[in-house]
DNA sequence: GAATGTAATGCAACCGGTTGCATGTCAAGC
DNA sequence: GCTTGACATGCAACCGGTTGCATTACATTC
C-alpha cells in the first residue's frame, strides 16, 4: 500500500506545485499551510513566515478551483450585457470590473445579442461557478429571472422586477429638462424617436416626453428606430422633417447620431433650422454638431450594480433594493432657437 | 460511524442536487450517473436514458469546478484587453466570446487599462481557473508573457513575440493604399498623427506611411497624438495646419475623429482643404463627413485568436504560429483633391 | 507540583465530480 | 457444458484545497 501521492512522479515535473508539496517541504501539515494563507492569523508569526518563504521558493499559488469546491466561495462572479457593441455598455463593464477587482473577484462576461435563449444558456454555463450575477438589460422573461435569482445573489440593471434588487438609471428627469430645454428655445412641436417597446428604458423615456410635453403644451408625434442604431436614426430623419416638426429627442445617443446625418443629408442645418438631442451621452463632444444629449452616468450603474452584488453575496441582504440613478441634460450645440415658423408646408 | 453523507440534511433542501444525489435516486453508483453525462457511449441506452431523466427531474447539473479539480478542463478562457472603453475592442470582445460560446467555453474578461502591474494581476487571477489565454494588445513586458505561456495555451494580437502564437493586423497594406490615394489625388506633404510609442500598431503604422511615401516621393512630418484620443487628435490640429500639410493620416479613427473636429474649430473644411484618414475603422460611416479609414478587421482578430487558442488547447499545436490579418483602405468622404496650392503662406 | 486554560498544530473527513481497475453478466465458440 | 471475451457497471482512490475536532505544548494559577 505505497500511497505517496505526494512525491510521487508527475508527468509535469516543476509545474503548478501543490498544498502537499509545501507542506512536506516546510514540515508541517496540508492543515497548517491551508492556514497560513487562509486564516493567518490562527497561527504563529513565525510559522506563517516559514510557510509563505517556502510558497515563493516553490512557487506554490493556491489553487482556486480546488477551494471554490469545498468553501462554495469561487471568487467569480459574471456580468452578462445585450449587446457588447453598444457605446453604452462599455463603460459599464469598465465601471463592474474595477469594482469588483478591487473585491479580488473576476469576472465573466456574456454577451446574449439581444437573444433570451442565448442568454439562458449563459447563465446555465456561469452559473455553476459564480457567487453572484448581474444582468444588464436582460431580455429574460421574468419567470426566469426570478428562478435563478433564488439560486444565487443576482443584480439587474434597467429591468424593473418586484422583490429582485435592481440598479435603474432613471432618465425621466433628464429628458424633462430636455422637455423644457427645447420649450424654452421656443420649439412647440417635436418628435420622439423611440427605442425597443419592451425595453424599460425606452417605456421610461417616452413617458416622461409625453408627461413633460403635455405639461408645457408641446405636441409630439412619435417616430420608430428600431432596432435602435446608427442607420435607424438616419432613415427616421424624412419621415420626421415631412411631419413639421421643429426638433427631436432620440431613444439613444446613436440614433441621434444617425438622425443628425439623416438631416445633414436633406439639407436641414442643425441646430440652425432643427434641434436634435439624444440619450445616455456616450459619445461626448464627438458628433458634429456636439450632441446636446441627457446624460445617463451608465458608468455608475455598473460601478452601483457589483456594489450592490457584493453586499447581497456576503451580508445577505434582507430587504429588497431598487436603486435609482438620477441624470440631467447636458446642452451642447445641437440644440438651438426654434426657426422662424414659416406660413404654409 | 454513521457516515451517510448522501442522505445527510444539509442546510440547503432542495437546491443544487448533487451526483449522489441522482445515483441514489436512479439506482445506480455515482460513476455511472458522471459516465451519462461525460461519457454516454459506455454505458447503455437504457441506462443512460434512466439517468438523465432522473436528472432532469431532480434538476441536477453537473458541477463544473468538481470537474474542474478532477480532470483540470475548466471549460474557461480568460481574454485581457487593455481598455474596455476604446471603440477598437468590443468588436473584437464580441467575436471572441461568440467563437467560444460555440465551443462550449466561458469567457472571463480583464481590462488592463494599460497598466502592466494591474494586467500581471489579473492573469494571476485567471491563470489557476483557465484552460487558455488570450492578451490583445498586452502591456506586459516580454519576459512574464513568456513565462505565462509555459503555464498555459497564450495566444496574443497585436503584439509580435517570437515563438507565442500571435494575431497581427496587419494595416501596412491598408496604410499603404491610403498614401497612394492621397498621391494619387495630388497631395505632396502630408502628416502621420502617431499613437503609442510603444505600440506593435503604431511602429507597424508609421513605418508603412514613411515607406510608401518615399516611394512615391511625398513627405511626411510626425505630429504625436498621446494617449491617442479624440481630445488630442483634436489639439493636433493646430500645429497640423500651420505645417502646410495637406492631408493627415491618424493612428486610429478616435484620433481622426478629433483631429476632423479641430479642423472645423479653425475653418479648415473637410475634404476641400484638408484630407483626413483613419486607421481601425470602428465608426463606420458615423463621423462628418464619413471617414476615409484603414480597415482593420478587428473583430476577425478576435475570432482567429479564439480559434487558435481552442487548438492549441486541443491538438497542442507544436510549430509557432503568426497569423497576418489583412487590411484595406475604405474610401469615404474624407478625403479629396489636394486644394490648389497658395503661391505663399 | 498538579490542575486548568489557551493557543498552535495535526488528523481525517469532506466538497462533487472522474477514472483505472475489478467484478459480474451474458452470449458466442469449441 | 465450459471457456472465453466483450461489455456494462461498481469500487475506491484521487483532484487540491478547507475545517471541525482532537491533541499537544506551554503558561498560569493556586
Amino acid at each position: 500500500m505505497k500511497r505517496d501521492s505526494d512525491s510521487g512522479g508527475k508527468q509535469r515535473p516543476s509545474v503548478v506545485p501543490t498544498i502537499s508539496q509545501v507542506a512536506k517541504a516546510s514540515g508541517v501539515s496540508r492543515a497548517t499551510v491551508s492556514r497560513a494563507f487562509s486564516r493567518p492569523e490562527m497561527l504563529t508569526k513565525e510559522t506563517v513566515r516559514r510557510v509563505k518563504e517556502v510558497a515563493d521558493k516553490l512557487g506554490y499559488v493556491p489553487n482556486q478551483v480546488a477551494r471554490a469546491l469545498s468553501t462554495g466561495r469561487h471568487g467569480n462572479v459574471a456580468l452578462i450585457v445585450s449587446d457588447v457593441a453598444n457605446p453604452f455598455f462599455p463603460p459599464l463593464i469598465r465601471a463592474a470590473q474595477l469594482r469588483a477587482d478591487q473585491a479580488g473577484l473576476c469576472v465573466f462576461l456574456g454577451n446574449s445579442d439581444e437573444d433570451p435563449a442565448r442568454e439562458e444558456l449563459l447563465v446555465g454555463r456561469f452559473i455553476g461557478q459564480v457567487e453572484g450575477l448581474v444582468l444588464a438589460s436582460s431580455r429574460l422573461d421574468e419567470e426566469h429571472i426570478r428562478r435563478h435569482a433564488t439560486r444565487r445573489p443576482l443584480v439587474l440593471i434597467n429591468r424593473d422586477i418586484e422583490g429582485i434588487t435592481r440598479v435603474l438609471i432613471d432618465t425621466a428627469p433628464g429628458v424633462a429638462a430636455a422637455i423644457a430645454h427645447l420649450a424654452e428655445l421656443g420649439h412647440r412641436h417635436i418628435a420622439y424617436v423611440s427605442g425597443p417597446t419592451t425595453s424599460w428604458s425606452n417605456q421610461q423615456r417616452r413617458n416622461a416626453v409625453r408627461r413633460e410635453a403635455e405639461k408645457r403644451g408641446l405636441t409630439v408625434i412619435a417616430v420608430p428606430a428600431r432596432p435602435p442604431s446608427y442607420d435607424t436614426g438616419r432613415l427616421a430623419a424624412t419621415q420626421i422633417v415631412a411631419s413639421g416638426v421643429t426638433a427631436a429627442i432620440a431613444f439613444d445617443d446613436l440614433v441621434a447620431q444617425g438622425l443628425m446625418a439623416g438631416l445633414a443629408a436633406l439639407d436641414v442645418e442643425v441646430p440652425k433650422s432643427f434641434s436634435v438631442v439624444g440619450c445616455d451621452d456616450v459619445l461626448g463632444e464627438t458628433t458634429y454638431p456636439p450632441l446636446t444629449t441627457v446624460s445617463a452616468r451608465c458608468a455608475d450603474a455598473g460601478d452601483v450594480a457589483v456594489g450592490l452584488l457584493l453586499s447581497q453575496m456576503n451580508g445577505g441582504v434582507s430587504g429588497e433594493i431598487r436603486h435609482k440613478l438620477n441624470s440631467h441634460l447636458v446642452i451642447r450645440a445641437s440644440t438651438g432657437p426654434a426657426p422662424v415658423k414659416r406660413r404654409s408646408r
